[in-house]
RNA sequence: GCCUGGGUGGCGGAACGGGUAGACGCAAGGGACUUAAAAUCCCUCGGGGUUCGCCCCGUGCCGGUUCGAGUCCGGCCCCAGGCACCA
């Protein structure tokens, strides 16, 4: 009776075998090839959920796989965990946020063992850790030194639910990421980092980045948002400072006919002042500068303005525009003052419309039959076109316009070339306790101190009280705040903000590579070897967040001179969710599957198996129990034909020969193995298309029941037999390493499966002595033939006219034409 | 509105240098084994017709190119995601 398959014990056997030999602790050596293959860490919320076992299962088939194919591999694992759960699970429960966040690593870690993965554990980092969160103060205080990194007063975005301020990318729709929250703007003082330093290289370097998805490449263009124009000044007929406006459609200039200030440009209140419409604007600016007008909001409003009493200069046609404040500028994009061309820009169309103001045509669409009246415009023309009633750029197309015009202003001082960028500074202070402290103090004669670095960390303190009731608990904490200043000795004040998180997780890729390394932020020696990470996966809900936030720190870094790159992720993988019942797995929709029940019921290696085969990686994947049981039953099927083949095939080598002699079923048995191989090896190396990979295995696995019924059991045919079955289990193994290694183990093998080579499809058992030629009449399959592979190209032709089945289709007549494609479909014309 | 993906059986998904549509798996139906059930094995499984040899239709819709189109081209429709008074 051969043994039952029972995966619990095998692979609780396998994973204490592969720590002890350490087989996954990675070694810097710079003779070998490197490749560094990361998942997104996880934040410790408590449990292991089916996304994260997606995620990593993935990462640790190629991890695996490259190790096969000779690689040495770093496959690391870490926490992230400062963040706001944390605090709030305290409240719940009365716990410290530091005690609940290290007990959910701990259970974590023992999942992520159970489930096998072959991790360099020694190198396991938390971001809660000071030894982690120390290295990422001194590269606060060096941003801060090369004004990297700045406070200002500015408006920001506030969540009252968390109280505290979000950076831009982590408001959706005008909700808060987290707690869904309408966020509104707040007057605030806060540290940013001065990420629009780097907006032109974040844009231009996404062009080397040709292995990640198009999507992501465009979600980041688009927040990045680049657009190239001009700067225009606009003189006061009255007198005084100019107003300056930012425009893309410089061609348009001769058409402006009025000005629109937002409600918070200081000019608005200014102007006004002494005019007979003052009131007004007044009122007009206060109410709209009290409206939420953040994101989702704006598009209900309605278009409105009011006059401010006076009038700019159009800087080209000389006349005078009345200048507005409109309720629909943007103070925080370009410079809060637009030039309204209202026959080609539809909002300035509708404002003027609205307020009986004048509308000048001066683009001609250039297929027009007739000059465009502006009497008769239902709409702004905003497309491109040729210029009219535009002085001497009349006659020009839009485009070298835009560039003439603005030659010409530049020339005349009253302009210049410009380019706007949508993506903000990153507002990095939050008023929360659970993260890494901002390393400044504040003296009243010194100003902004950075904390020296030998005193650095700044530990977090542990003794405080979670209240809840907004505002960080160290600003009650005076053991904590109270400190000289390092410049003057004076009294000082510690800076009481912490960090976005998202700061830890920009540069925990490039600590890994020397996690242990107490000299400095980076080694420098062993992050050259690592860098960059060959292969990223994980969610794509970190398009521009996360993988924008990473990309500007190895650039700021490599800037300090601690690495050597310009990008950290070679290639990037982001792999669906996991859905059940057609919604993403949640508590409160009750469709959560629990990845250890999984484990305990059918074994890591099938949780794995199913993840993998049941939709390739970048899609959603719907959970199915069914599929797991049909993922175990495949397991078993393998299990069982290779135990009931065991006796004998212990009894032989592997096949070495070349085919000579072999039956015509083995050969045909044996190419198929080797077809697997191939095809195994290119869908993993192509695509990671585990699906389809795990499709070839299971298909030859099917072969082979059907081969080893018809075939004597004698020595030569367990031969080939023996190199299916090793073929086979090395092809398996990064997908279902524990057992694979235990069938690898009962063919009599000493060494790990996990130190060997990647199998190779041999050449000469690729090719085929015969080939099935597929005949069509009119593109219709009629019949097939086999023939010998050194058949000609007439002789096939020949064959296929001659056909039994295709005669009825030739009654009428020869055929017109004959077509052979590729030596496998005959397509006879009749 | 703009941008990026994507529409293939009952379901997850295969097949894209144009060349046998539906691999592999799940579900379903039938059968074998069993006192019975589970497990396992065998057969059927896009729709319609059939003299059981086959024949017709079929990859979101409408056209086109081609000996041949799921795949290429033109025009639409729908779904998902991202951005959005960005001047």
């Amino acid at each position: 009776m051969p043994p039952r398959y029972q995966p619990r014990r095998l692979e609780e056997k396998w994973q204490r075998i592969w720590e002890e030999r350490r087989l996954f602790n990675a070694q810097e050596n710079p003779s070998r090839p490197k490749y560094y293959v990361l998942e997104m860490f996880p934040y410790p919320s408590g449990r292991i959920h089916m996304g994260h076992v997606r995620n990593y299962t993935i990462g640790d088939v190629v991890a695996r796989y490259q190790r096969m194919r000779g690689f040495n591999v770093l496959h690391p694992m870490g926490w992230d965990a400062f963040g706001l759960p944390a605090e709030n699970a305290a409240l719940a429960r009365g716990m410290h946020p530091a005690r609940w966040t290290y007990e959910n690593i701990d259970y974590m870690r023992g999942q992520l063992k159970n489930l096998g993965y072959s991790y360099d554990w020694p190198r396991e980092l938390a971001t809660c850790d000071p030894q982690y969160y120390r290295w990422e103060q001194q590269v606060f205080i060096e941003m801060f030194r090369r004004g990297l990194a700045y406070k200002k007063k500015a408006p920001v975005n506030w969540c009252p639910r968390c109280a505290t301020v979000l950076a831009n990318e982590q408001v959706e729709d005008g909700l808060c990421w987290r707690c869904d929250s309408p966020v509104h703007l707040k007057e605030l003082d806060q540290w940013f980092f001065k990420i629009t330093d780097y907006a032109e290289e974040l844009l231009r370097d996404l062009d080397q980045l040709t292995h990640w998805p198009e999507r992501v490449l465009t979600m980041q263009r688009h927040w990045i948002g680049k657009s190239p124009g001009a700067e225009i000044v606009f003189p006061l007929a009255h007198g005084g400072d100019p107003i300056k406006v930012f425009t893309t459609r410089a061609d348009t200039l001769f058409g402006a006919t009025f000005m629109s200030l937002a409600p918070e440009h200081p000019l608005a209140l200014a102007l006004a002042q002494g005019t007979p419409q003052e009131s007004e604007v007044r009122r007009f600016v206060e109410y709209w500068q009290a409206q939420n007008r953040s994101r989702g909001v704006l598009e209900e409003i309605t278009k409105e303005g009011v006059f401010t009493g006076r009038y700019c200069v159009n800087p080209v046609a000389g006349w005078q525009m009345p200048i507005y404040v409109a309720n629909f500028v943007l103070m925080e994009y370009g410079t809060g003052a637009v030039m309204a061309v209202p026959a080609h820009d539809q909002r300035d169309f509708e404002f003027a419309k609205k307020y009986e103001l004048p509308i000048k045509v001066v683009i001609q669409p250039p297929d027009a039959a007739a000059a465009l009246r502006a009497e008769d415009l239902t709409a702004a023309l905003e497309e491109d076109g040729v210029l009219v009633n535009s002085g001497d750029f009349t006659g020009l197309a839009s485009a070298p316009a835009r560039q003439a015009i603005a030659d010409f202003l530049a020339r005349e001082g009253k302009g210049r070339h410009s380019v706007h960028f949508r993506l903000r500074d990153w507002l990095i202070s939050r008023q929360r306790y659970w993260g890494a402290p901002i390393p400044i103090i504040y003296c009243e004669r010194c100003g902004l101190v950075p904390v020296p670095e030998a005193d650095l960390p700044v530990v977090l303190p542990l003794d405080v009280e979670i209240t809840g009731e907004g505002g960080s608990p160290l600003a009650h904490l005076a053991s904590f705040y109270q400190v000289p200043c390092p410049g003057c000795g004076g009294p000082g004040r510690r800076e009481v903000d912490t960090m976005d998180t998202f700061v830890e997780s920009s540069w925990y890729f490039l600590r890994y590579a020397s996690a242990d390394y107490r000299d400095g932020i980076l080694d420098p020696d062993r992050v050259n070897y690592w860098l960059p990470v060959d292969q990223y996966i994980g969610g794509i809900e970190h398009a521009v967040l996360h993988l924008l936030y990473a990309r500007f720190f190895t650039k700021v870094l490599r800037d300090l001179g601690l690495v050597q790159i310009d990008e950290p992720f070679t290639r990037l993988l982001t792999q669906g969710m996991v859905l059940k019942d057609g919604a993403k797995m949640a508590k409160s929709k009750g469709n959560v599957v629990d990845p250890e029940y999984m484990i305990e019921q059918y074994g890591t290696d099938t949780t794995r198996l199913f993840l993998l085969f049941a939709a390739p990686p970048e899609k959603d994947l719907e959970w199915s129990d069914q599929g797991v049981a049909g993922a175990s039953r495949f397991l078993h099927r393998l299990w069982n034909l290779v135990h009931s083949l065991l006796p004998d095939l212990q009894k032989v080598a592997a096949y070495q020969g070349d085919g000579a002699g072999l039956s015509a079923g083995l050969l045909e048995f044996r190419h198929q193995v080797h077809r697997t191989i191939k095809k195994v090896t290119d869908d993993i190396e192509d695509s990671f298309h585990f699906n389809t990979a795990i499709a070839a295995v299971m298909e030859l696995v099917n072969a082979f029941y059907l081969t080893a019924e018809n075939s004597p059991r004698e020595p030569l045919t367990m031969q080939v037999f023996r190199e299916a079955v090793e073929a086979m289990l090395l092809l398996v193994n990064p997908m279902v390493p524990h057992l694979a290694e235990e069938l690898w183990q009962a063919l009599g093998h000493a060494t790990s499966l996990q130190q060997l080579p990647w199998p190779q499809a041999r050449a000469e058992a690729l090719v085929k002595s015969t080939i099935t030629v597929v005949i069509q009449v009119n593109g219709k399959v009629r019949s097939k033939l086999t023939a010998p592979a050194a058949a000609t190209d007439e002789e096939i032709k020949g064959w296929a006219l001659n056909d039994p089945a295709i005669q009825k289709w030739l009654q009428d007549g020869p055929p017109k034409r004959v077509v052979l494609a590729r030596r496998k479909l005959v397509n006879i014309v009749v």
